[in-house]
RNA sequence: GGGGGGAUUCCCGAGUGGCCAAAGGGAGCAGACUGUAAAUCUGUUGCGGAACGCUUCGGUAGUUCGAAUCUACCUCCCCCCA
């Protein structure tokens, strides 16, 4: 047990009896992390309106940061002269930086895909620039991420199983090159499983990911337009092939409800773009739901965000204010927003791990819906 | 006192005989957002139940088959010269 402790970093601590759950802790270079675990995305060295004290405050030890974006400005040498993306940024505890796999999906337009990489136009440019296996893990050890992300093709929704299986060999084959290039042994290299949404393929790339034996295993091409059973399904279909004794990582979800439900099949970690986003375009997660803080509704609301939330601002603000400086343009009202969100996600997660560690996850999340009601 | 230019739907502003309920922007109202090309994007915004009909482009009266667009007068605003 104590070797592949040691060989994946990773511990279990405990396993629901009534689902797949379980807690774990993760041991990077910088920090300790307790899954399961939720990530705010970071990809241009900063989640976006908050500062670095804030985030800690909160709890948040691991944070994300992507490759595609570093690279391009303000360049992947350029952190690396200053000591790493660590230093640049001024974060202290861990990294995960995303390999610039879901560029290949989101930037479509923009690349061209063949076996040996991708070649890429710079979105901020036109320039032109190549990723593949090798140049991918160069970039992000220079960086100097805990955790870095094998380069993988996160296929489109929908694809055919023809391009899904083809786009899945290419990953496989990929997830071995950079494996093989990878050498930092003080960074953590994790797989990414494929497949789409068909379960011969999703089957067959977990078993494919899980037998390379990375310290981590992720489970990619999901949150990119499917319908939510799909997701479900493919979790489904992939999180019990993956190794119980290292991290499970579901890449981009989600939804409060969905990391609840993820959580419940054996993920254990977690990013999303969702409350940062959200907070910056007027949308709050409340205990009672999401809500639109730029309704007329609010208008004269003297309450706080949520009645239920000790954050910052609702300790110190109201809807109506929040709301103000938002019909106002005003900076502020994303600083306030994406507090607000981020520290929810931190409670449910806080909450989600508590009720693991007392075994009553199922009741947990009746509760968390009775009061939050659909999932958005 | 003389000469010139204007008044358009909540605001700014286009439109100079029919294709105009009237471009575009703003504001308003609502929706979307899941490994961030996102402090973004989409829809909507005279009235009526929609096909369609009704009322509207400073005011009044005209010309015309037809006017926001042409004419006359009126009201108000701006600029220039005394």
């Amino acid at each position: 047990m104590n070797s592949q402790k040691s060989h994946t970093n990773f511990e279990l601590i405990k396993k629901s009896s009534q689902t797949a759950a379980r807690l774990g802790k993760l041991y990077t270079p910088h920090a300790v992390i307790e899954t399961p675990v939720f990530m705010p995305v970071g990809t241009q060295a900063t989640i976006k309106a908050m500062n670095q004290d804030e985030l800690r405050d909160m709890g948040f030890k691991i944070i994300l940061g992507n490759t595609y974006h570093l690279y391009l400005r303000p360049g992947h040498e350029l952190i690396s002269r200053i000591g790493g993306l660590h230093n640049f940024m001024n974060w202290n505890d861990a990294i995960l930086t995303d390999s610039g796999g879901f560029q290949v999906f989101s930037l479509s337009d923009l690349r061209h895909i063949n076996t040996a990489g991708v070649m890429f136009k710079s979105y901020i440019d036109g320039s032109s620039h190549e990723f593949n296996p090798e140049r991918v893990i160069e970039i992000q050890e220079a960086i100097g991420a805990d955790i870095i992300m094998a380069f993988d093709e996160c296929t489109p929704y929908p694809s055919t199983w023809e391009y899904t299986r083809e786009a899945a060999v290419r990953t496989h084959q990929w997830a071995e090159r950079c494996k093989a290039a990878h050498s930092r042994p003080d960074q953590y290299l994790f797989g990414i499983v494929q497949g789409g949404l068909y379960k011969d393929l999703r089957e067959w790339s977990a078993e494919f990911i899980n037998a390379l034996d990375f310290p981590g295993n992720a489970i990619g091409g999901v949150s990119v337009g499917e319908p939510k059973e799909e997701m479900h399904n493919v979790v489904e279909w992939t999180a019990h092939l993956l190794d119980e004794n290292k991290p499970r990582y579901l890449m981009g979800v989600g939804t409060p409800l969905d990391i609840i439900n993820f959580v419940m099949q054996g993920i254990d970690m977690f990013d999303c773009v969702l409350p940062t986003r959200l907070g910056r375009n007027g949308s709050m997660y409340t205990t009672y739901g999401r809500i639109n803080i730029k309704n007329a509704r609010f208008a004269d609301d003297f309450t706080p965000l949520d009645p239920e939330c000790d954050c910052y601002t609702c300790r110190n603000h109201t809807r109506a204010y929040i709301r103000h400086l938002y019909k106002s343009g005003e900076i502020l009202a994303a600083r306030l927003a994406t507090y607000h969100n981020l520290y929810f996600y931190k409670r449910v997660i806080e909450g989600i791990r508590k009720a693991i560690a007392e075994d009553r996850l199922v009741e947990f999340r009746n509760e968390f819906m009775a009061k939050y009601g659909k999932d958005d």
